[in-house]
DNA sequence: CCGCATCCGCGTTGATACTG
DNA sequence: CAGTATCAACGCGGATGCGG
């Protein structure tokens, strides 16, 4: 019979110690991270975490369920089961930002093995400043590529989602490549459109408070 | 020989994934919090990280100085090796601090009776300076919520036990959140008085020489 | 004692096969 | 497609050893 499975735990009363008691285990945080940019199925998140175990995946699963990080739902627009965050399970995303802006600046720029789109979504979303929203409420369409991406703005608050925003104050075209080079400090947003690899279309002032958000990025 | 150790890499372009990569492995982020509170010395981050292996310890240790988080020197004031932070191990335990805050939510207060009070002792240990004592052997009472401790100070020594001790030379109440708070950074000592969160009543020359023994907190 | 290195047993992880 | 079962390989915790 199966025993008892005995979690590892720091059993430190430390803030650090407790979150990382409960999402400090490999994959974990990645796993947060993916269901951040919305309600995901199964296989998506196999795909989207190339190297995890078929059966890690479930267990991991399981276990954000239980913590109240996750939710396991049946989605009409998948038609099927999915999965998404919680709100304490958004909440702890919102933590996790800060760090994935400190580990931006060691991300390899030769290694473009398994560049996702979606990854970007996530590094797009930690260089933006929630703090510096306007308080407009409103919607920016944010294109990599061919893929679509929303920059949902509110009161100090921020969310990058995939998908095409339904009436946006401004569109932004990038291509991957020189978003990575940006987001990585290896080319400036000026030196990105005047190779015209970035362009900007739309009302003035709503680009001027668009441009506000951006955090330690060169100019 | 030893094969060379092949680590184990998420290989993602994610500023998150490379974060993990770098101090995704157990024990590594603990071990970034307790070198934030100063220069720490082997034997000392030992003790202040209960169950790791020996051996592992001393592998984190040269893994953070190859990445650059933490330098190994030698301390004058210590007299002995001693490792600390690097200025990018700074900004990474600043980008750490939400992901404490989010975690403090979660730190089992409820949990089974002396556990708790060993873990309190432990963490009020580590933020304390023995080398910062005056000479001078006396005792504070140390009151959180209705537990009471005992802070022993003596030439170069600090012990901290669980109980009330006879002839305290200052008495210090605090509540258990605000303790977590301020040693998550989350809050300032100023700030946790100002509240009326903490109080400390006794001889004002005994304050000042308990108050020299913090270290690595906002005041 | 302190600061590690080495070895061993076991829990966790990764890859593949399998089932409804 | 959404998982479960199985097993080999790796990471970790504890004990031991060893020079300073």
């Amino acid at each position: 019979m199966t025993v008892v499975a005995t979690r590892r735990s720091y059993r430190q009363f430390c803030g650090l110690a407790a979150a990382l008691d409960v999402v400090g285990e490999r994959w974990t945080m990645l796993l947060v991270r993916d269901l951040a940019l919305g309600a995901r199925r199964y296989g998506e998140l196999l795909e989207g975490l190339p190297g995890i175990g078929e059966g890690l995946l479930a267990q991991r699963l399981r276990h954000l369920e239980a913590e109240g990080i996750a939710r396991r739902t049946f989605s009409q627009a998948h038609g099927a089961v999915v999965y998404e965050l919680t709100e304490d399970g958004m909440a702890l995303f919102e933590a996790l930002v800060p760090l994935t802006a400190w580990g931006l600046k060691r991300v390899d720029l030769d290694d473009d093995e398994g560049v996702k789109a979606d990854w970007l979504a996530v590094a797009l979303r930690a260089r933006l400043d929630p703090l510096q929203t306007s308080g407009v409420e409103e919607r920016y369409a944010f294109w990599v590529d061919d893929e679509p991406f929303t920059i949902a703005v509110g009161d100090e608050t921020i969310a990058v989602e995939r998908g095409e925003p339904e009436d946006p104050a401004l569109r932004v075209d990038i291509d991957l490549d020189a978003l990575m080079q940006i987001g990585a400090g290896a080319m400036s947003i000026t030196e990105a459109r005047e190779a015209g690899r970035t362009t900007i279309s739309g009302d003035p002032k709503a680009i001027s408070r668009y441009a506000r958000l951006w955090t330690g990025i060169r100019r």
